[in-house]
DNA sequence: GGCGATATTGCCTTGTTTGCAATATTGCGC
DNA sequence: GCGCAATATTGCAAACAAGGCAATATCGCC
């Protein structure tokens, strides 16, 4: 879990050392030390992750979690501000993972749809370990309001990130043009639905995915009031 | 601020004593002691705000707000659990304001035009030091990210009081049908655009209704593309 | 092989959180 | 009014967390 993608630094400097190499597709072309230090995140993370899930989150400390992932208390401060910000980054999915995919989707289809197809594709794509870890994480969530907190501040940076995408391709400005806030937030919402009414329906990733339609086509439809 | 409703507690006990004294339209009908409670949680929140606002979220700290108060470090960590939930609490709505309007108007409309029209009325009605509030409180939680959390945490809060509120009438159940879901994160994502953009626009009251009512429209109507 | 950049660590100070027991205040029946 | 029960407030103390700073270790690159 957590792959991550990193941004394309321009053609700046690397060119004629890395022309020889294979300009691998999603490589970092950033060195060997970046890659440790997204390792040693993910230990933490991960560490943090499963002490929680063995002892509950507040019999768990950060020197504890430190020591399960081999670094010292005060390394732990350098990657997360709080246990529950580790907890939740070994949890949960990586934007990065279907932002490069929306904003290209977004070239062919309206918003809505277009994140409606990128999520929907991503979701299908996870292995059965992965839902479960995300699975794992929402029941925490609920056991643990604290979590909640820093659950959310993760929806909100990935809301923000796409909104900025949908701003910049529709050419309006979010600082004075309500659609993107509005798209963003309902894609956002719709994800957290389904995820929310798929852990509790105890079914399949199929079963999300039908979700995550529902919720999408609903706002598409203005929301009927589902009675009538 | 933050003038409270108190739920109606049926007609158990109290009966006989206050028929006597006039059973005022919001009263409490809970002793002076829980009215105490009530101050004493103001006044923190307020001096928790203002402090922030003079010098800065991170340099104030909890005995500092407390003595202000005038009560001990330790009575603070009665009331909030955070530097953070202060300050958020006492800029921002109480969701006991509008929500009992909102359940009486689903007897009359569809829950998204009732959400609309119950939040337009509250905001129009908000005097302009509240709406100054507000505003101040915008620019805190721009300025420290650690108050966002503190602030979408609330919001969390009315959001699901609002789900609660749409399941039950439509008669849906909040565990397994989705539109209670979706219903209630367009409500707050509308609030959330429309309080973001009107504070970066700088204008009046009116015209936050306008935007809230925009925001809702928008939802409405499926949340079609602008430039199409 | 050495140098500059940067990641890691230890130390220390300050602030936060929470349980517990003591104290003060309030509501209410008499 | 008076006193009792309930509960709010406080002080104390111990455990934990946050973060600046400087020393050290490690890495990538020439």
């Amino acid at each position: 879990m957590q792959t991550r993608q990193y941004r394309r630094i321009g053609e700046i400097g690397y060119g004629m050392a890395m022309s020889a190499t294979e300009t691998a597709v999603d490589a970092p072309e950033i060195g060997l030390r970046e890659l440790k230090k997204q390792m040693t995140h993910d230990a933490i993370a991960q560490a943090a992750f499963r002490l929680t899930l063995e002892k509950g989150l507040d019999h768990v400390t950060i020197e504890e979690i430190a020591r399960e992932a081999i670094v010292s208390p005060r390394t732990f401060s350098n990657y997360f501000s709080s246990k529950e910000e580790a907890v939740v980054s070994a949890g949960s999915e990586d934007p990065q993972e279907f932002l490069p995919a929306f904003r290209e989707a977004l070239e062919q289809e309206p918003p809505l749809r277009a994140l409606c197809q990128v999520l929907s594709d991503f979701y299908a794509s996870r292995t059965e370990e992965q839902l479960d870890r995300s699975l794992q994480l929402l029941g925490l969530v609920e056991r643990y309001p604290s979590l909640l907190q820093g659950q959310v501040g993760r929806f909100a940076t990935i809301e923000a990130e796409l909104r900025d995408a949908v701003a910049e391709h529709t050419g309006t400005d979010a600082e004075t043009d309500m659609y993107p806030w509005l798209m963003a937030a309902a894609g956002m919402a719709s994800l957290q639905a389904a995820l929310r009414l798929w852990a509790a329906s105890g079914r399949g990733a199929d079963h999300l995915v039908e979700l995550l339609q529902d919720a999408f086509n609903q706002f598409s439809a203005g929301l009927p009031v589902p009675g009538r």
